[in-house]
RNA sequence: GGACUCGUAGCUCAACGGCUAGAGCAUUUGAUUUACAUUCAAAGGGUUGGGGGUUCGAAUCCCUCCGAGUCCACCA
């Protein structure tokens, strides 16, 4: 054995030999208890971050039950991640001088398809690096064929139960990135932004917004509101930048008359609360902004008899990007006297796009969307069940008050890279002429693509050009990966999963989805406990990221220090569910630990070899030895069966090194080296139970010394750990 | 505006109603022809954010105030 203990030589070689052995293989055994757990799948065209390095605990899990003697299956995958993916790939096209807009769909998918799949090994062979005990046979991506067919088999499941409809609504437009997005991937900041005061006829408005006036269908006021009472149901001419329009005045007592001047203009088409407005008293919504962000006056220069004058102005501003037509117009007003003031102190909240941090357009689209109602008493039924149970506690606190606000779930996105929703449009025009006729009814959705039109039998059929939203994939990861196995009754074995870790970030995006579709498609709880783990910031406390330039690469941690070092300084010491502050520094305090472990097993291994055969009394210290390592012995098992890792750990760390070594081999060391047997036993058997209960932790460093003593075809993980 | 989390040694955090509030890093002093300098022994460093309450006993439970952060909702 070397003084020191070297990761970088040892650490490839083991992880390929457990691979090689099938160590981390999972089969259908009736004689063990299963636990399962499913790898969050990391984005297949990314490298890893630090985030994914936290799933170390899964892995710690993993192995534990391992060596508890349990069957256990840890499954790999891998994300499409839409959006992410297409963007960064939307930027490689950039830097040649291209974009999306160059291609066809189908080209442009087979590209993106052959970037991803260039990329896909470099985060499997991260995850191997970190030494993660993966079932890498049973691999799944979510663009996978067999995957796709379950994700549309769900859909039609959803579609056939009445909980998925299609409705024209407004979404959450990002012109940049040309797609739609849920409520979840909107950031929202504060801005300043100039409000103005306009002249609207007998009255005054302020607004962010002039540019969508043209297409107000309304005026509102409070209905307590005594300035305006006389006003209220009546119908006005008011003169506007393109002439005199016609506006009726309603009243709704969600108008806040302390706001402005009290009286606001309803524009249906880009407000989400004119939106509400709107339906409630059926204002017409006419869009006047397009999903590339510009101005669309098309509407307006159709019209027949419209002085040149105003014709020369819709010209104008016909097509213009949003904030320039803006300006221009502002500048109209201010022509005809139709500007009063203008706020530039005015600070309010605007939704950006997530990716791109470009102003989210709110646009009236028609989209599919998912009922949540019913899924969300189903998971809140489970919770009350405790079929499911949420680690730390105070999530669960969390998790419901998700569960309470979840919104209907827009599932469409204008993507190309993602799984295409299969529905499709009969294009057969219906005789009955009905503007109530709802937009869902024309649809029909069909797993395999359809030969005849399933509504009419025989028109020219199209289907959605839409993709899912990648979370709808996502959310059927747990029962997915599982019934696409090869053997038929691997689900049955497997299913509900464990255990599902994840990071608390994506309890809403991800967890509560998982659980809804889960239930919703098998009838069971995806998973029997949910553990969340937090993020990971800088020494400072902050997030990481590009811009801050304070991101660490896990990989330089593991080419350092080793896989262990990193994955202890991950779990040590961190409260469960709380967020940790990375430092250099904390690894390589485990790296010292792992030297430490490695440096025990080498004192006692080259006294074992070197035993001696005088026979002497048995020192009295190996009493008190025995009776603490039970006690350590029973703390580990407790922490560890209720899911405390940090704990347990910490509690061997302070055995190991602190009693261990630093009390017990010192006091042994004397006799031992004059070859007392009986101290150096003892000694070797805590010490190995030791190397046992540390795997999970630092599967590297322990699984070396334990072929030292026991031979190079041994492995520590087809050892036994009782209790 | 709503919810949650946190405030403990210089820094980063443990301690989850019960021994003298602990660890890592940092600082200071000392040891070692050594399993390990990636080591060991020891020292300094604390009114547990302030105040009040419950209790035999509170960092821990309750109330209140102050401060920091996260998520959610978002009125033109």
């Amino acid at each position: 054995m070397d003084s020191k203990y070297q990761p970088q030589q040892i650490e490839g070689k083991l992880y390929e030999e457990w691979e090689k052995k099938g160590l981390f293989e999972a089969k259908i055994n009736k004689d063990k208890k299963p636990f399962s757990i499913i790898l969050p799948p990391p984005n297949a065209n990314a490298s890893l971050h630090l985030g994914h390095a936290m799933y170390a605990i899964e892995d710690v899990m993993a192995r534990y039950h391992k060596l508890l003697g349990d069957e256990v299956l840890w499954l790999p995958g891998a994300d499409h991640a839409g959006i992410e993916t297409q963007y960064v790939f939307e930027k490689f096209l950039r830097k040649q001088d291209k974009s999306r807009f160059d291609f066809d769909r189908q080209t442009l998918f087979k590209m993106i398809w052959d970037f991803v799949q260039e990329n896909r090994g470099t985060m499997e062979n991260q995850l191997r690096k970190l030494g993660f005990a993966l079932d890498w046979k049973r691999k799944k991506f979510t663009m996978d064929e067999d995957i796709v067919a379950q994700v549309y088999d769900t859909f039609k499941k959803l579609f056939d139960s009445g909980l998925l409809y299609r409705d024209y609504r407004l979404v959450n437009y990002c012109t940049r990135c040309g797609t739609s997005f849920s409520d979840l991937e909107v950031v929202y900041i504060e801005r300043k932004d100039p409000l103005y005061y306009m002249k609207y006829g007998p009255f005054t408005i302020a607004t962010v917004r002039p540019e969508t006036k043209f297409r107000d269908t309304a005026l509102a006021v409070n209905p307590k509101d005594k300035r305006y009472k006389k006003w209220i149901g009546k119908t006005i001419e008011i003169p506007g930048l393109l002439g005199p329009i016609k506006m009726t005045i309603i009243s709704d007592p969600e108008v806040d008359p302390k706001f402005g001047t009290g009286i606001m203009k309803v524009t249906p088409a880009h407000d989400p609360h004119d939106f509400e407005l709107g339906k409630k008293y059926d204002l017409p919504v006419t869009p006047i902004i397009t999903t590339e962000g510009r101005m669309d006056f098309s509407w307006y220069l159709s019209q027949k008899n419209i002085s040149e004058k105003y014709r020369a102005r819709a010209e104008k501003y016909h097509h213009l990007k949003v904030a320039k037509a803006r300006e221009i117009m502002v500048a109209d007003l201010r022509q005809d006297g139709l500007l009063i003031k203008i706020d530039e102190n005015y600070t309010h909240r605007i939704g950006t796009c997530y990716r791109d941090g470009s102003v989210i357009e709110p646009l009236p689209l028609e989209q599919w969307f998912i009922k949540v109602k019913p899924l969300v008493a189903d998971v809140k039924k489970l919770l009350k069940d405790k079929k499911v149970k949420i680690h730390p506690k105070r999530f669960e606190k969390r998790l419901v008050d998700i569960l309470d606000n979840f919104i209907d779930w827009n599932v469409s996105r204008q993507i190309v890279w993602g799984i295409r929703i299969p529905a499709y449009k009969c294009k057969k025009k219906s005789k009955v002429k009905s503007q109530k006729s709802k937009v869902d009814e024309k649809w029909f959705v069909s797993i395999d693509k359809p030969e005849k039109c399933l509504i009419c039998g025989d028109c020219k059929f199209e289907q959605d050009p839409d993709t899912f939203d990648t979370w709808f994939s996502s959310s059927q990861w747990p029962f997915a990966t599982l019934l696409t196995q090869k053997e038929n009754k691997f689900f049955n074995y497997f299913y509900p999963t464990t255990v599902m870790e994840t990071g608390y970030d994506i309890l809403r995006a991800w967890v509560a989805r998982m659980l809804m579709i889960g239930y919703f498609s098998t009838g069971k709880t995806p998973f029997e406990h949910v553990f969340l783990h937090g993020l990971v910031r800088d020494s400072k406390g902050q997030k990481m990221s590009k811009s801050k330039g304070n991101v660490v690469n896990p990989m330089d941690m593991v080419t350092k220090y080793g896989a262990d070092a990193l994955r202890l300084s991950l779990i040590f010491g961190v409260g469960e569910g709380n967020d940790l502050p990375f430092s250099e520094q904390k690894v390589v305090g485990m790296r010292n630990f792992c030297n430490k472990i490695w440096n025990m097993g080498r004192f006692i291994y080259m006294n074992r070899n070197q035993k001696s055969k005088v026979k002497s009394q048995k020192p009295k210290v190996l009493d008190d030895l025995k009776k603490e390592f039970e006690a350590e012995k029973k703390n580990y098992f407790k922490a560890m069966n209720s899911f405390k890792f940090s704990q347990a750990l910490g509690d061997s760390y302070e055995f190991i090194w602190h009693r261990l070594a630093d009390f017990y081999i010192e006091q042994l060391k004397d006799v031992i080296i004059n070859g007392n047997i009986e101290a150096l036993e003892a000694l070797e058997n805590v010490y190995l139970e030791n190397l046992k209960m540390l795997h999970p932790f630092a599967p590297f460093v322990t699984e070396a010394v334990w072929k030292t003593f026991n031979g190079e075809e041994s492995s520590i993980l087809l050892e036994k750990l009782t209790g």
